[in-house]
DNA sequence: TCCTTAAATCAAGAAAATTTGATTTAAAGC
DNA sequence: GCTTTAAATCAAATTTTCTTGATTTAAGGA
């Protein structure tokens, strides 16, 4: 009785947490954008406006909200950011076929 | 060379595909939907109206975008509509943790 | 300090998704 | 045929997300 009350407690944080996730999923062109950044292992955001051709503001707006998934990690060098897979968390939650074709891709 | 370009032109298609099926659950008001669909194995639309206290248009909006995204499967039976999860599919797609949420929940 | 470059942020407009209540469709019983 | 009930659809209003171009922030070099 008391596990199934902490179930009912938990379960709508974790679906906010998730819905937050798959919203971040949920473009074309943000999965593309994982890809490329999966292919390069870690991209400043100068070489991705390039090759996503993408005006530099736009792109910052979609690497925000993959940042805030929880799907990517940003390390500041100077006047640079560079942008990586958040591995760990990708695998969790995406399904084994999307997850390799982000990775590695030769 | 012939298999890289195969790839190249998959992609996009897939990624349309996974965009659409992510954005279906991308909603926590989605997710509570398929959990209950889940536990009851299968729904009618008219008792979903009452256990999501929803109007009756909305539930048909939201249940559409679920079975489009191929998360559902609907029979007909007199004026009657029953939804079901699309097991394998949802299996596919989300991670154990999630999918074991939404089924079976006693 | 001044200038340059990289990246984030902002504000306004555009587009897409969601909500609402009314209407339509269609099956079943009388 | 008429009525009732279940569910889908529609049109309008609202909300959220996305895009754009300009501005701001912050680090590094001359």
């Amino acid at each position: 009785m008391a596990y199934q009350l902490e179930k009912e407690l938990r379960a709508p944080a974790d679906y906010e947490t998730y819905a937050i996730q798959f919203k971040a999923l949920a473009d074309p062109k943000r999965l593309e954008l994982l890809k490329l950044i999966g292919k390069k292992g870690s991209v400043c955001v100068c070489d991705l406006v390039e090759e996503m051709a993408m005006p530099q503001s736009k792109l910052s707006y979609h690497l925000k909200i993959l940042l805030n998934a929880g799907l990517l990690t940003k390390e500041t060098k100077g006047t640079w950011s560079y942008y990586a897979l958040e591995s760990v968390e990708m695998e969790r939650l995406l399904p084994k076929q999307l997850y390799s074709s982000l990775i590695n891709v030769t």
